[in-house]
DNA sequence: AGCGGAACTT
DNA sequence: AAGTTCCGCT
């Protein structure tokens, strides 16, 4: 009966906390939500529903007022907030869970991965629907100001009494009121009334990780050894309190000093850290939204998304910036306890999470590395032209007109209707539900290179179509592809693991999309053990690239990717440039992937790395 | 319902 | 930048 929403899922928190720029604080409609969500005030017009970050509006309507209240909309509705809504889409943020309606889901997966990449998700077990567990979220506030924190504590949740049926009226309806002077604050706000840093936010997530969980093993990170940077664990983080799971984020809080590193297994790192920095200078543009993660919250919910990540074939890249974390190995034969492997990471690397941007004027010291940045919206491509009025019929037509326009004058493709989509994240991207995944990931080239605007979006919904309907046997080539109509393939795919893995480790995380002949395989004989290092190089040599990109202009974006490279490298490298670092996902690993100032320092852990992995592999 | 283009607003 | 508003299409 009770789903994980309903018993109150546990939120992250720290998506809660996007830093808002110094003087406005404009929620975000997806700060918004989480809002919502986490208070059980409105779990009768939203509320968490099945998969991780999935939820549904059960009131579209008051939602929508609730919304319009927030921003003093007056005329706000349902479908101006889905619209609102469904810009989400390409960022990533959200996605829709088709087949259910007034059903979304929070991407969190890319997020949670690529941040935090050395949490070790090792151990089997698998939560299914919790999300990440948030922490941190008042301790760290940006320290200009940041009023926006919506609800910061979660007082109601820890004392339900609390918030009582006045508090509720209060503030539900009472609200709405833009014109007062008085309403600065919304409703949830008001209701929620301040925030008492003091206590700790993690209790928020109510019952929601189980004490009882093994948390050395679960939550082990590297390095026992004391964190000099400042993560400095309370002590009782080993016996969490089994009222709250989480302690604590050992984020130094108000000093405003974020821990360099990136967790106590980064904390081994000698590598000086830049003292955060709160401030303003943070305000890049980039600062949009940032957040902090909790490592162990993180942790958990890794856990809970391994065989996530596992099924949604999340581009190791990611790992490959850290070498020192472990990747999941979903069957590994008999080789020791996965926890084990924590311990002795042989690798003393520094991690590559301490380096910063050489290049780039950006402030190095971003508050945190954990944070991430959202993906950049979609680029308008309005290319309308004046006055004709085809509309009805040129849906094709406009396509064609816009050629010119883009920066891509040697492709030339035509219309392009560039989403962020194909980029790295994309890959991993949840929103996978469909064919399209599959396409990427198992067609990958030249797939990509017919996926113009046009392709895509009939794409998509045929996709829906499929699901909707049960049949997009026409579309999907894709062997795998599972006729079935199961809508909502995120799921399906969550409890069915593609393809298990016989004896051989090989994990899928490391399929790599970019190498058809190697991911496909998936014989028992073993054959991607050995690619295994050369995967892993050539993700490191484009990261490498990626890196040294760095920054460039983020008009790009938008590109389509890839002018049809046959090669690997070539292609990747092509990746690299359209979508490295600017769309989305990009954007992320930029951010959180800060290039190795030592690069070969880091280059030689690499391999180190590999090497190990290679050799925990060696089952095959 | 849901999608997404386009113009417009903050 | 992040919606808001409007709207045609499916």
């Amino acid at each position: 009966m009770k789903t994980p929403g309903d018993t109150g899922f546990a939120f992250p928190e720290w998506a809660y906390k996007p830093e808002s720029s110094p003087g406005s604080r404009q929620i975000q409609l997806w700060h918004f939500i989480l809002e919502l969500l986490r208070k059980e005030e409105y779990h009768d017009v939203i509320a968490w529903q099945g998969d991780y970050g999935e939820f549904v509006i059960k009131d579209p309507d008051e939602v929508a007022r609730l919304w319009g209240a927030r921003k003093c909309k007056p005329q706000m509705n349902y479908d101006k907030l889905s619209r609102a809504l469904r810009y989400y889409y390409n960022k990533r943020i959200l996605h829709k869970t088709k087949g259910k309606r007034f059903t979304y889901k929070f991407n969190f997966n890319k997020l949670v991965l690529v941040n935090y990449p050395f949490i070790d998700m090792g151990s089997g077990r698998v939560p299914q629907s919790a999300p990440p567990v948030p922490t941190g979220g008042s301790h760290f506030r940006f320290p200009p100001s940041t009023p926006s924190d919506v609800l910061s504590s979660s007082e109601e949740l820890r004392s339900p009494g609390m918030f009582s049926s006045v508090a509720r009226r209060m503030a539900r309806g009472s609200v709405s009121d833009c014109s007062d002077g008085t309403s600065t604050n919304s409703e949830l706000e008001e209701a929620v009334g301040a925030d008492e840093r003091g206590v700790g936010p993690d209790r928020a997530f109510r019952g929601l990780l189980p004490p009882r969980l093994p948390h050395d093993s679960l939550f082990r990170v590297y390095g026992g050894g004391p964190n000099p940077a400042g993560l400095a664990r309370p002590t009782h983080r080993v016996h969490p309190d089994p009222l709250s799971p989480f302690p604590v984020s050992p984020l130094p809080g108000p000093g405003g000093l974020l821990a360099p590193t990136l967790s106590p297994a980064l904390s081994m790192t000698p590598t000086p850290h830049l003292p955060y920095t709160p401030s303003p200078s943070l305000s890049s543009p980039m600062m949009g939204s940032h957040f902090s993660f909790n490592p162990e919250d993180m942790k958990h919910y890794l856990q809970a998304h391994t065989q996530s990540v596992y099924n949604y074939h999340l581009s190791p890249r990611a790992f490959l910036h850290y070498p020192n974390i472990i990747i999941p190995q979903p069957h590994r034969p008999t080789l020791e306890k996965p926890s084990h492997h924590l311990h002795g990471p042989p690798l003393p690397l520094s991690h590559s999470l301490s380096q910063q941007h050489p290049g780039s004027m950006d402030e190095q010291q971003h508050p945190s590395p954990f944070k991430f940045k959202l993906q950049p919206p979609p680029l308008g491509r309005k290319q309308r032209e004046a006055g004709s009025s085809l509309a009805a019929s040129s849906s094709s037509s406009q396509a064609s007109s816009f050629s010119g326009s883009g920066h891509i004058s040697n492709a030339g493709p035509p219309k392009i209707k560039v989403e962020p989509i194909s980029d790295i994240e994309s890959e991993e991207e949840v929103e996978v539900t469909d064919i399209s995944e599959e396409d990427e990931l198992n067609h990958n080239d030249e797939e990509r290179n017919i996926f113009t605007p046009t392709v895509r979006r009939h794409h998509n919904q045929l996709n829906n179509h499929h699901q909707a309907n049960g049949n997009g046997s026409s579309l999907s080539t894709a062997p795998h592809s599972h006729p079935d109509d199961d809508p909502d393939d995120d799921e399906e795919v969550f409890k069915t693991p593609a393809t298990p893995p016989i004896g051989s480790p090989a994990f899928p995380l490391l399929n790599l999309k970019t190498e058809p002949g190697q991911a496909a395989p998936i014989s028992p004989g073993g054959t991607r053990c050995i690619p295994l290092k050369l995967r892993f190089k050539r993700r490191w040599s484009e990261d490498q690239k990626m890196e040294a990109d760095g920054e460039r202009d983020e008009a790009e974006d938008k590109k389509v990717r890839a002018e049809g490279e046959e090669e690997v490298e070539g292609k990747r490298a092509v990746e690299v440039e359209n979508g490295g670092g600017r769309a989305g996902g990009s954007v992320i690993l930029g951010l959180m992937l800060p290039p190795a100032p030592t690069q070969r320092r880091a280059s030689s852990e690499l391999q180190r790395a590999t090497a190990q992995l290679s050799l925990e592999n060696t089952g095959c």
